[in-house]
DNA sequence: CGCATCTGTTCGTCAAACCGAACAGACGGA
DNA sequence: TCCGTCTGTTCGGTTTGACGAACAGATGCG
């Protein structure tokens, strides 16, 4: 779990421009949005220049995306999963199913679920690890869900994110409710 | 939005000085072994100056830690964004809205979109970055999806992956479809 | 004590990141 | 065509981050 020893000098360069394509706005724009001056954020893009961490960081606002997408440097066959297959990790507290769709790599540690809720019962997570965190869609039905104190509803197209490290629950409101979980471990 | 305004300016300072006292080295062996001076690494510990990228990942590395945890502020809060809401990339091709949901991380390059497609039209997508995948969970309606060739036809709670770089296309089969896209980025 | 060696801090110098303006090229409308 | 406005680039000037040395304090050993 050591950190990368490739100073990520030109990664930043073409995660600038990716970035930048994928909003679909212009490097004058860009610049103008970050507060930076252009000509600092073309020579970062072309590959020149070792910028401070401020002005990565108002990049990184700019482009709505986090920090640490910008520096760290950057297999697949098609395989589907119908509804009701895939191994099935079933609650014995409620009435849940969790289906294991995408287990993480070492080096991504990202495990996709599908649930399945039935309204009348509560799914109580104590806590994972630490510094865990959970995205929740709602695919049907309605959902309430967070941790303690914060709970809140979702319904179909809803989504939310919460530290994992913390208890929290999972209620359905509605039969045929399930949700798409993603679920990070550091 | 995603990105913390914040400027991890103290972050950076309390984050040097737990990871250092982590690793149980002094301020100048720590110097040392990154290869930078201590009279700058004295300076970031107190909070003042802005590092360049190179000095705050040669650090990085020297206390083994991913480069974003000295930057990154603690943790996730609450965050909601109900259906509707969120930053929005509008395809001027076809009828379709992604919305960007979460950014990934550090080691988790991860976006989460949900899509939302009209029936009529198709979205194809040339490629994205070499060895992306994309996850795809439906949650209401009807989509064909996946590279040209392999396009399979999922329903309300399906699941598929396949490679992101290579061509491939979205097609609603029903009005009112949406789904749950993560993609990774290597 | 006297000296060595560590701790982390502060200071002067230099290279470089950043800025702003000026620049050439592409595109669209009058 | 000519003009306006966008694209991104390159060029001096200013600001500042990084370096190395010199610094005070703490600890240890003969």
């Amino acid at each position: 779990m050591s950190a990368d020893p490739t100073p990520p000098l030109a990664t930043i360069a073409v995660a600038l421009r990716r970035e930048r394509d994928r909003v679909g706005i212009s490097l004058t724009e860009l610049a103008r949005r970050a507060g930076i001056a252009k000509s600092t954020l073309s020579q970062l893009e072309s590959g020149v220049g070792n910028p401070s961490v401020e002005t990565l960081w108002a990049l990184g606002v700019a482009l709505g995306v986090p920090f640490s997408r910008l520096v760290e440097p950057p297999a697949a066959a098609v395989r589907v999963v119908r509804a009701g297959d895939g191994p099935r990790i079933r609650s014995e507290h409620a009435d849940l199913t969790a289906t294991l769709l995408a287990a993480g790599t070492a080096h991504i540690r990202r495990d996709v679920y599908l649930l399945e809720l039935e309204p009348g019962t509560v799914r109580t997570a104590e806590s994972h690890t630490p510094r865990s965190v959970e995205h929740i869609v709602v695919g049907a039905g309605r959902l309430r869900v967070g941790p303690e104190g914060d709970l809140v509803e979702l319904g179909p197209g809803d989504y939310v994110t919460f530290p994992g490290d913390a208890p929290h629950r999972y209620e359905a409101l509605a039969p045929g409710t399930f949700a798409v979980l993603v679920m990070e471990h550091p």
